[in-house]
DNA sequence: CGCCAGGGTAGAC
DNA sequence: GTCTACCATGGC
């Protein structure tokens, strides 16, 4: 089926489907010819692409309401800008910069803990890698078109199919034990992760329970929460904030510790220090990667 | 060939 | 609490 779906319209924020993809939050991305982009969201295979104030997408269901959800298309994103950059020029001139970007919501928090798992110390092309091996390893073929796709395997797949698998993809750094450890958390029912993604769990309890896991410090538990748990002042911080924070705001002074920093963030941002954090991370990677914008 | 990649951990102080 | 070596793998 195909279907369109109005896009709120913002003359501060207009949407930019290529642009908010390419923000390295959710890496299973692939661009079709014509403007089209294939996804795998939470067992669907979908198509999507922006005609002008409308984003039209092909799917085997109707992902309306899922797809509004993962775009935050029902936020108001002038207000959600404005929490941030109205009392703070700098952070006004970098929204203008990019004035597109959103935190996108992901439906699917185990698919995303184990691509921030999968992160540390790697470059986002091999997380991105390592994703599509799993998902084309343990998870289930679905096709649109001509488009090849796989689903990302559930907890239960992943744990049932046992170390061997994920041992012979060579994730490194011991990544395959941390995925099967999570894996097994969440079956058993020890870890609840919807719960984590309840408004009614506040961010410092579902990163403090994020933490007690394998392989999950306090960069991946702020990831995991603001880009699937829906805890928008949770701000990631890493090389690239480090650097882009201090030398925007504290040139000259001594180091921060990173829950220093962290706390500096969320009291000069707000609500959404998360949306900041991102603008920030923007900037310093569209410069590493020698983008203008 | 060497260096780095959206860090985490254990062990030392 | 802070500092450090080490971790495995692929890209460039």
């Amino acid at each position: 089926m195909q279907a369109r779906l109005p896009i709120p319209s913002s003359t501060l924020h207009p949407f930019d489907l290529a642009n908010v993809l390419d923000g390295s939050q959710d890496f299973r991305w692939r661009k079709l010819e014509q403007g089209w982009h294939s996804g795998v969201l939470d067992g669907n295979i979908v198509h999507i692409r922006q005609d002008h104030g409308a984003l039209e997408y092909r799917a085997h269901t109707n992902l309306d309401s899922l797809l509004i959800s993962y775009f935050c298309l029902h936020e108001d994103i002038d207000a959600i800008y404005a929490t941030f950059s109205s009392r703070d020029p700098d952070m006004a001139a970098l929204a203008r910069a990019y004035l597109y970007l959103r935190v996108l919501r992901q439906p699917d928090p185990w698919e995303c803990m184990v691509a921030y798992i999968c992160s540390a110390n790697n470059s986002v092309k091999s997380i991105g890698r390592i994703l599509e091996d799993i998902a084309e390893e343990l998870g289930e073929r679905v096709q649109l078109g001509q488009d090849i796709r796989y689903t990302f395997p559930s907890p239960e797949r992943v744990l049932e199919a046992g170390p061997v698998p994920l041992r012979t993809m060579r994730l490194g750094l011991e990544r395959h034990s941390h995925i099967l450890h999570a894996a097994g958390l969440i079956c058993s029912g020890e870890l609840d992760l919807s719960r984590l993604s309840s408004s009614e769990t506040p961010y410092a309890e579902a990163r403090q329970r994020l933490m007690q896991l394998r392989g999950i410090g306090p960069k991946i538990a702020d990831c995991i929460s603001l880009f699937a748990l829906n805890k928008p002042e949770a701000f990631p911080i890493d090389t690239h904030i480090r650097r882009e924070f201090m030398s925007r705001y504290f040139p000259t002074s001594p180091r921060l510790s990173d829950k220093q920093l962290g706390e500096v963030a969320r009291a000069r941002f707000g609500k959404y220090a998360g949306w900041a954090g991102q603008l920030l991370f923007k900037s310093r990677w569209s410069a590493a990667r020698g983008n203008g914008a």
